[in-house]
DNA sequence: TATTTTTTTTAGAGTAATCTAAATACTACA
DNA sequence: TGTAGTATTTAGATTACTCTAAAAAAAATA
């Protein structure tokens, strides 16, 4: 139905269009497709022609309903794989995002029924994103990044918005994770930068860039 | 360095050639691929500039060293993932083969050493094939079939010729999986079929078809 | 050994995805 | 509102793999 190349620009439209929330650029879809905006236009037609995309010339293209079930099934699948990786086969969650990159293309839809049983039915990928069920449905807890969370109000970390490793390497090295309970001590204005409290402890301060790629649930 | 498709035609030279001892035809390989002998040619032209194959027109192809390495390396992934799917997702051995196809493509060493250690250093797929190790160095128990096995001398089944859905589904039924122990009571000259008995209780009659088809070695 | 049959290769073309370069449409601002 | 600049699309080519049909080589047979 779809290849392995369509499913990823389905799933690359549906996650810059915010969800489908808003239509996408050639060019930007050219960037995060690390292609040219020659083959972005080709497969754009394609992909129409197909009714996977609502495409218009010249007017940017977002996903049709067709095409966003296609790119949530291989969410989920991308999703299930990393959590198998990191539960299961001891890897760093930093280290998963390629390999899931080549497993979400696996077709079988047996197999990602099994293998989503097999991991307990897991809500969260280890990122902490959620998982979207065999009908592309999945939780949405509203998340606010660290900068955006009022002073001293108990929160904890459910999600990153940044996923290189150097990023994932540094959150490690602090001692920040998925699940990590925050709270803001102070704001300092002239940097921008932020004083904290994780899991009622450690104390120290992290730059506004990285509070704004922290996630953050009230609790 | 080898796409999908030439690291499906290495396996299949290595397999038809009978772990590279005979030279293959380009029609034998046409009918294995399920393909024109036109589309093997071109692909052994290829494989042969690339030094994957050993290859003259008109006299067979068969695996070079660096072939055979390719070859070996996929069909090692084949056998992990097949464990994986029966042990740990609890698939039937009949069930296994589609979706290893696929999973066997997946590039990343660091992958499949984890998974061979998660799964415990398998020694053999769940149809009794060996599991070469990271050199492609893999045991041979020698295998007999069991028309070729002594009267009342006991065995194990260690591996099956085929396995096609049918034939599992009936090993299946008459209570037969790798591992069972076996023992030729008698044979019936006029059709070939024997009498055996497994695991030390339950007797039965099987046909010659059948009984060519397990792979038994002594114990 | 000559001829027929089979096997294999070559020629030419098609599809999917990609690219560069050129043309066209849109946007922004003077 | 006209024009410069940017974004996007089209044109034409390339690579990987495939196909059918025709040509060539090898094998079988008389």
């Amino acid at each position: 139905m779809f290849s392995f190349v369509e499913e990823n620009y389905l799933k690359a439209i549906y996650h810059l269009s915010d969800h489908g929330r808003k239509s996408v650029s050639t060019n930007a879809l050219a960037e995060e497709m690390q292609t040219t905006a020659a083959s972005v236009s080709d497969m754009m037609a394609k992909l129409s022609k197909k009714k996977a995309v609502d495409y218009q010339k010249y007017k940017g293209v977002n996903v049709s309903g067709k095409g966003k079930e296609v790119a949530l099934r291989v969410i989920r699948k991308h999703r299930l794989w990393e959590v198998f990786l990191v539960d299961q086969l001891k890897f760093h969650w930093d280290e998963v995002h390629e390999i899931a990159e080549q497993l979400e293309h696996i077709k079988s839809p047996i197999l990602i029924s099994r293998l989503d049983e097999f991991l307990g039915f897991p809500k969260h990928d280890p990122h902490g994103d959620p998982i979207p069920d065999e009908n592309g449905v999945f939780s949405t807890v509203k998340k606010v990044s660290l900068t955006e969370l009022a002073l001293n109000a108990p929160a904890q970390v459910v999600a990153v918005n940044d996923s290189s490793g150097s990023f994932l390497k540094y959150l490690d090295k602090v001692g920040i994770s998925i699940g990590t309970k925050i709270k803001v001590e102070d704001t300092n204005e002239f940097d921008g930068s932020l004083d904290i409290t994780i899991d009622q402890k450690k104390s120290l301060t992290i730059s506004q860039t990285a509070a704004q790629n922290i996630l953050v649930a009230n609790t």
